[in-house]
DNA sequence: TCAGTTTTTAACTGTCAAGTTAATTTTCGA
DNA sequence: TCGAAAATTAACTTGACAGTTAAAAACTGA
């Protein structure tokens, strides 16, 4: 990788950056192009060169954190041995990640609003694919008669679910840290699931 | 109230009705007066003639929704007589009330990203009512030794958070009705808080 | 029926932002 | 160092939409 690949690549990461946290704070439609650029010192007409339009822009952004999840909970899952702890660490890491990464995560929570076309489908696929992981843990443990019987879809948008409302309402001049608050979740999210209690 | 009057409401109940259902597909932005008004065969200058502006028209659509929800949990903590039914029952009606209002309750996902001042404070407030009613659920279940001891918050947030999902996850063409999904997600929920397993 | 009031409409204005472009400046490898 | 390629910019075009208005139509009560 040349010396102007690099670059090119970290200015592309630099307007990421941009355009999630403004889009982040009003919202896609309510951001405009020279906000994204200005925040950069930019104009932009620079931002363009980067950029096809300001769609190729939120979806680049969106398709970074959802691959960054994916290796997330794979890593997880490699790394534990039993299904228990399997399931209560990638939900802690899930948890800590969207509170490092709120703002992005907060944008594309309606993805079908955001996208269509081929751009929606692959956003949909890799959510479908980070939903599939939980799935399995989820089976896996049901099996092993460490958790109880339960429909899996049903937990997995609970869990899910719960863990995803967390950008809506932790406060980072609340008491709990981000670790802690992850924990928590964690361990009562598991309580559904837990044969022994 | 006047033949007039009653008109009038009706008319502004009809083009809530339009906004919430355009907006809930395609988002507040992206939606225009022009198609909120030719879904009612009407042109817009009629629907200004109704709303002051798009956001007080927005505004009310919210408000309108909360206060049904209000209402229902109040209902709800009156009729029953035990706690754990109290709070069982008060999920099982704000699922299924969150599921015949979807998409109204789909663009109230981040009222700060849509209201502001006034507004932006009634509609925080109305949502801080509910919340509150929610805690005291948890926290009567607790004192009487019903449920775990439990960060009240937290909990409450979890439950308020899988519930609220359901808007994004719920398909009318699976197998399973509303009122089943409410049921379900509600028992699963308790477990988290429940002492007895 | 008809006069006054309410409601609706079409046509308009002003603003704002996405995206383009052609000219200028910067960068960097030979 | 120099020239070609890459990057940046200011100025522009275009279209869309929120909100206005004045005139027309519909309604209503006497």
């Amino acid at each position: 990788m040349s010396l102007r690949e690099r670059k090119t690549a970290k200015k592309k990461k630099e307007i990421i950056q941009s355009a999630v946290s403004i889009i982040g704070e009003k919202g896609y439609h309510a951001t405009t192009m020279e906000e994204i650029a200005s925040k950069l010192l930019m104009t932009k007409g620079s931002v363009y060169y980067y950029f096809k339009d300001k769609q190729e822009l939120l979806f680049q952004s969106q398709k970074l954190l959802l691959e960054q999840s994916l290796e997330n909970i794979k890593e997880v899952i490699k790394e534990k041995e039993i299904v228990q702890e399997k399931l209560r660490e990638a939900m802690v890491v899930h948890v800590e990640f969207l509170l490092t990464e709120s703002t992005g995560f907060e944008i594309g929570a309606k993805p079908e609003q955001l996208f269509s076309g081929k751009q929606l489908e692959e956003i949909l696929s890799l959510r479908n694919q980070y939903s599939q992981y939980i799935d399995e843990l989820i089976i896996e443990g049901v099996e092993a008669q460490v958790f109880h019987e339960a429909d899996v879809k049903i937990v997995r948008n609970i869990l899910l679910g719960a863990m995803n409302s967390v950008i809506e309402w932790y406060s980072t001049d609340g008491q709990k840290g981000k670790q802690e608050i992850a924990e928590l979740m964690a361990d009562y999210l598991l309580r559904i699931l837990k044969r022994d209690c």
